[in-house]
DNA sequence: CAGACATTTCAATTACTCATGAAGTGTTGA
DNA sequence: TCAACACTTCATGAGTAATTGAAATGTCTG
C-alpha cells in the first residue's frame, strides 16, 4: 500500500467517524477543552446520551485517531487529537482540493464567505 | 430548525458524501477541472466504474451540493462545487474546531506536518 | 471483601450503504 | 422512426452502522 492510499485510508476512517452528529458534536465539545479533556460520563450527560451508546461513538472517533483517552482512577478522560484533526482538514484542503483557490479562500478567512 | 443546525445538517451531508474511497477519488478528478467538467461517462472510464455505480455516487455528491451537473446533448458533464466544499472545510475548521491554533496552522502552511 | 461507581462489551434488532445487472429515459443520427 | 448512445433508475442482496438494554470489567470506599 502506497504512502498516498494509507493516508487516504486514514482520512476517510477520519470523515467517517466526523459524519455523524452525535461525534461531531462530541468533537465540537471536545476541541475547546484542550488538554483539560472531559470524562465519559460528563460528556454523556452534556450531550444526552446513555452510557453505552456514548462509548460506541467514542471508540469510533479514538479508532480514527481523532480522539485520545485516559484512564484516570474510575473515570475515562477523553481530549481531541488537535494534530489529527489539522491532518484531516489539510487533506481536504491541499491533498484533495489541490488547494484551489476558491476553496482555499474559506478557510483563510476568519468568515467563510458562504453560498 | 435553527439556522446552525440546517448548517450543520449540510456540512454532515457532505461528509457522508467526502466518507467513501469513490466519491473522494471524483471529486479530486473534478475539481482541477474546474467549469470545464467532465462527461459522466468519462469519469466512469477515468475510475474504471460501472455506469450504474458511478450514477450513484454522483447523485450522493450532487445531493450534498458538492457538485452541479449539466446536460449537454447526451451527455451530462459534472463540475466540483469549489464554493460548497470550501464552506465545508471553513466549517470544520472554524464551526467545528473553533478555529484552534494548532488545528488552524496544518492550513495555512503549504505542506501539512504530518504526526 | 462487599457495594457503589464509571465505563465498556455483548447480543439482538433495525436501518442504512454499496454493488450489480436489468430495465427505463432522453438524445442523436441514419 | 429505429437503432445506438449516454446515462439514470430500479430491484435485489450483502455488508456495515447505529440503538438498546443487560452483563461484564475495572476502580475506589467503607
Amino acid at each position: 500500500m502506497s504512502d498516498r492510499d494509507m493516508k487516504q485510508q486514514q482520512v476517510l476512517q477520519a470523515l467517517s467517524a466526523l459524519a455523524n452528529a452525535t461525534r461531531l458534536e462530541i468533537v465540537r465539545l471536545l476541541v475547546p477543552l484542550g488538554e483539560e479533556g472531559l470524562a465519559a460520563g460528563r460528556i454523556a450527560a452534556r450531550l444526552g446520551l446513555s452510557a453505552s451508546a456514548l462509548s460506541f461513538h467514542l471508540s469510533s472517533l479514538e479508532q480514527a485517531d481523532l480522539l485520545t483517552s485516559q484512564r484516570i482512577s474510575r473515570q475515562v478522560f477523553y481530549r481531541a487529537n488537535h494534530a489529527r484533526l489539522g491532518n484531516v482538514i489539510s487533506y481536504l484542503l491541499n491533498d484533495c482540493c489541490a488547494a484551489h483557490p476558491q476553496i482555499r479562500r474559506c478557510c483563510t478567512t476568519a468568515a467563510a464567505s458562504n453560498d
